[in-house]
DNA sequence: TATGAATGAGACTTCATTCAT
DNA sequence: TATGAATGAAGTCTCATTCAT
């Protein structure tokens, strides 16, 4: 009877979150109803209002989310990777490579239900994905520059590069004949290969 | 509200299918609904059951068709190609970019709505789905063969391809800055560049 | 392709009202539709008008055709039973029996579709009900009149018989145990023997 | 319009059966629609599906409750006739009309509107209606061995005595001109007339 | 914080019927 | 006489959301 003050509250909300993920992407924004994520939870449909505003709101709180923690995780994993470019550059794409397979969910409502968020939502998660397709471009500028690179069009070989990557996050499976790191190398070197100057 | 004498039956058939496409490109399946694909066309909504059997057979008929037409038009082009692997290979390529900004609409719902087709239909597509995957895998087996090609592993190698040459119709638009011929030759390189021999 | 002239009309709209009969029988008619009678016809819905007016109106005529025809023929069985009381109250409830399972549907039919009939074809229909009650209540009253027969109420009496005598088109199957000879001489024995003098 | 404050859910729900078996009483299952059930008990359509799980199990629901009822109040009023054979079947009789003429919708649906339950439910409920009659034809066959009953044919007998008693709910109304005490009186004498040995 | 009951909008679909051909 | 295509009304049911308790 007696409840664990204070816990049960962020526990329900933390469930609604990760059910909610996983029903989005299985079904897709529109066809989830939050009566199924109610009862996957494990609470009455009225019940979720305590916890989330609106399904609307639930959205773009996930996407929100999502998107701040990978520019953040990004940033984080580039600039440890030091100076040198290349370094960098395999940094991001091994950094996308892990992260769309440990957080697939996330990633793959971001990038197919921008078109479920209402205009002001939708603005919001636009901005924030051209900032992570900037990074990338930078990167590929600058390897151009340095004539690393030989690149005949920026914008549509960083568009080609993050479709191959995040397209792993349709297919992969945690227990799937590949592991994350033969990934990561298969994956970088796919890139890297289409874009080195030799 | 003006009844059109003579009216076409196949005229609207058409027409539905061809709204459809619009629709579940831009909104998704779920999130289309009846009452504007009729409006949209110029019917009433339950005079859509003139012509097609249910919202789910409309989506399933639809997607057949596209992976019907993809195959062969697939086919036909890389037996048009001749009898060299990489003339071969660079056909299906092109085909494929081509096909996808041609045919963005079906494309795009043929791999992304998938999840919204009932069981039965379900299976049958992604059957030819696998067909279609298939026949990149087996060219880039013959190039690794012949030792034109080095891959490290075929199925996550087209995974990867397509999923790059797919993204194309996620952004592609058809007054872009970049016409068909460029849009070929690019990801043409940035494709066979990871993976040639060198 | 040549057409039996004038045969093929007459041919279908008798083919409607035996199928029209079966389906709300077994359905009722309301849960009967159009659709399914003209399927069963081997028409299209549109070309059942061409032998209707009005699927009100199919069920009216139907039900004015079998009371008219259960009229006729039960006073043509009674008059033909001759003056004695008794054998023609015997030709009335024989004559029912026999035509109650020979017409069940139509019997059915008739018991059980009053409430879907609007007003004016409900107020027709009864009447021709109540003349058929009427027929039964008079050859009650004669034999009470002559101290044939013993009964406490006649109109109680007569729905009584009714009911008893009309149930058995709820459960008779022409191939069942009995014939109808049987039935007639087992139902006439049960109706009389409840209202012999003794 | 106004919603009842404090509005009770077990209120609601017994509103609706009552109010669903006078709708399907008058109109037949099929033509009676869910608007006009919720209308009579005062919410709107969509409320009533916290009440019910579909239009089919409400009536399936209405059926078998009718069903146990009937069958149990049967039985407590032949055990309390105690143990003369003639005593029970008068009992049994006698509780028939009563019951028929006081919860006469609900039977008139169990008798009527098996057609309307899907395969399933459908089997249930003439499984316990074939109980019902098996309790009467005991009862004969019992009155037979005993020498008290003349009987041709048990189970014809049997549906011949239901039909007739079961009769009176198409036609009592709660005001007419006979008492409950009369109709027992009579339809007991003409079923007991009907199969007495003399 | 959780819930049962209610809601209004709207979903897909069925239906009887019409009408030009 | 038959039909394909259209219609408007209506049907059952689902959904996100509200609110008193």
């Amino acid at each position: 009877m007696a409840r664990i003050t204070g816990s049960n509250g962020a526990r329900t909300a933390a469930a609604i979150r990760r059910v909610a993920l996983r029903l989005i992407y299985r079904q897709g924004f529109a066809a989830m109803n939050l009566r199924d994520l109610a009862a996957q939870v494990g609470i009455q449909p009225s019940s979720l209002y305590n916890h989330i505003v609106s399904k609307q709101a639930l959205l773009s709180d996930l996407m929100q989310e999502h998107m701040t923690a990978l520019l953040t995780a990004t940033d984080a994993a580039v600039a440890a990777a030091g100076p040198v470019l290349m370094d960098r550059l395999r940094a991001f794409i091994g950094h996308h490579v892990l992260y769309h397979t440990e957080r697939r969910h996330e990633v793959y409502i971001a990038n197919f239900e921008l078109r479920a968020l209402d205009p002001a939502n939708h603005a919001r998660i636009v901005a924030m994905r051209a900032g992570y397709e900037a990074r990338l471009m930078a990167l590929l500028r600058e390897g151009v520059d340095a004539g690393e690179l030989d690149i005949a069009d920026i914008p549509v070989t960083a568009f080609a590069m993050l479709a191959m990557l995040t397209g792993i996050c349709t297919w992969y499976r945690p227990n799937g004949r590949l592991g994350k790191a033969e990934l990561v190398a298969l994956h970088t070197e796919l890139a890297l290969n289409g874009i080195r100057r030799r």
